[in-house]
DNA sequence: CAGGTGACTCTTT
DNA sequence: GAAAGAGCCACCT
């Protein structure tokens, strides 16, 4: 059955995020990622021009994209998780590890192996 | 309409 | 290598 864990409040303003074309477009680049994949915040938007619309967008979790593949840019080539509730951090966390992906000694991601980028797509498919 | 905030990123000191 | 500042875009008050 259709059991809805924890649904947010389908609020009128909620709705309007979703109407924006700049959600949209995130939304569908997000869900594009495939899995055990994941991708940085600036690679969905297109680069550092709104990577912090890109988190409003996953803070909004009204769209089944599948915001726990979207991860911060902690260091060149190296991703990280960074959800500011240290709840949400740790679940999307344990959901990567979940479809495959290691996370470094530091909590850091190899965007070379685990990057859906075009640019990491050579060093994914290596 | 203007000000403030944010799951970001880059450059410079 | 760490810290601070600036840039950028969209939403909320």
């Amino acid at each position: 059955m259709c059991r809805r864990p924890a649904a947010p409040p389908m609020t009128k303003s909620i709705v309007k995020k979703v109407v924006s074309d700049a959600y949209r477009r995130i939304y569908a680049v997000a869900r594009k990622i495939p899995r055990d994949r994941v991708m940085t915040y600036g690679a969905v938007a297109g680069l550092a021009r709104g990577a912090r619309v890109v988190g409003y967008a996953m803070n909004a979790g009204l769209v089944p994209v599948p915001w726990q593949r979207v991860v911060g840019l902690k260091r060149r080539g190296v991703g990280r998780v960074s959800i500011k509730d240290p709840v949400g951090g740790a679940r999307q966390r344990q959901l990567l590890e979940r479809e495959g992906v290691r996370f470094d000694g530091d909590g850091g991601i190899s965007l070379a192996r685990y990057g859906a980028g075009p640019e990491h797509a050579a060093a994914a498919r290596a």
